[in-house]
DNA sequence: GCAGATGTATACGATGGCGTATAACACCAG
DNA sequence: CTGGTGTTATACGCCATCGTATACATCTGC
């Protein structure tokens, strides 16, 4: 298990840090190295080619997206609100996890493999949702309505430019929110 | 005027389908030549690089995104939801401005020029939400956090990948809309 | 027709990226 | 110390892309 300088998990976390900041495009092998301080030379140990490192990469940000934010999630505990609003924060608020996540929803509009872990991972999510919203919210046509407001606004603030005038985002994000997730 | 082969317009024309397509790392000079069938010679003659083409484009998109739009909502008229789902319907729901506007949103995320004209453009749509809101919801706070809601989930829709069970996304969209658009 | 403008083809040098081959190096186990 | 394993440096061939230069084609106005 020799694994001295740069290991196939330090590669994916440079590829997921490129992937952040650039988009897939940016993930490049030469790049990463460079970053690294090293050559591409060991790369091709780890990796057959540049194609593995991206799916490895994908591996990687699922099970972060997944089951590690729904462990968080158990483990914190409260109330439907607290545990949804925790949800949000874990994903929507971590600076690692965010601009990952961003990055994939825009690829997978162009990868058709990307767009099935995506939905995969966003499935989880909704299912969180509906079973919480669900809890102060009767009719189902409604909780389904609510739940993807609530998604579609966690992913949307970002991708979106406007200014409120007087208001912060955040106190329209939390008026919003009133909406979404009271009687 | 000679203008027999290939035009300005028409260089950004194909520079906008291959943003709409993969991105502005898409916009190649010479494959956009090779998908016209000619070479990049005459490129340079209309644009000094690159660069002046990715301008010219979002000068275009820009102009088709508000101005264009908001004349036609005008002009077909109608009540305040109709208006809204009109001005959505043709941002959103059109082949050739959707997948534009959703590469310029993850565009504007690693470049400050065209996260500007993002602003810009949203905060006019964000105008046309608030006024139309604003004739059935009296409450300002809400007026914006309803605005908000509305773009975020003309937006969101787009970048999310979830199932709804039984229910199609144009169901639950039309019950999400009820929701925001009702007193 | 002819002259000028505009678009085109072709060739060039430069850059950067991928994947391979090879040799040197470091470390660990025996 | 020695051999094996895994990382690194370097060099290579290949391809795509940019921007430039130059000559050819075509269309327009005169």
């Amino acid at each position: 298990m020799g694994a001295t300088r740069t290991t196939r998990d330090q590669w994916v976390e440079a590829g997921l840090r490129a992937l952040a900041a650039g988009g897939p495009d940016a993930v490049r092998v030469e790049a990463l190295a460079k970053e690294r301080g090293v050559t591409k030379g060991g790369f091709y140990g780890s990796f057959a080619d540049r194609e593995a490192l991206l799916e490895a990469m994908l591996d990687t940000w699922e099970r972060e997206s997944t089951d590690e934010v729904l462990e968080e999630v158990e483990r914190a505990g409260g109330d439907a609100r607290a545990r949804i609003t925790r949800a949000g924060l874990l994903t929507f608020s971590s600076d690692r996890l965010r601009p990952i996540d961003l990055a994939v929803r825009d690829w997978a509009r162009r990868d058709a493999g990307v767009a099935e872990r995506l939905r995969r991972v966003d499935n989880r999510r909704m299912g969180l949702l509906r079973e919480l919203i669900g809890t102060f919210c009767e009719d189902e046509d409604e909780v389904e309505a609510r739940s993807l407001l609530a998604f579609c606004m966690a992913i949307g603030a970002h991708f979106l430019a406007a200014d409120h005038g007087d208001r912060t985002r955040s106190q329209v994000l939390t008026r919003a929110a009133d909406l979404l997730f009271e009687r």
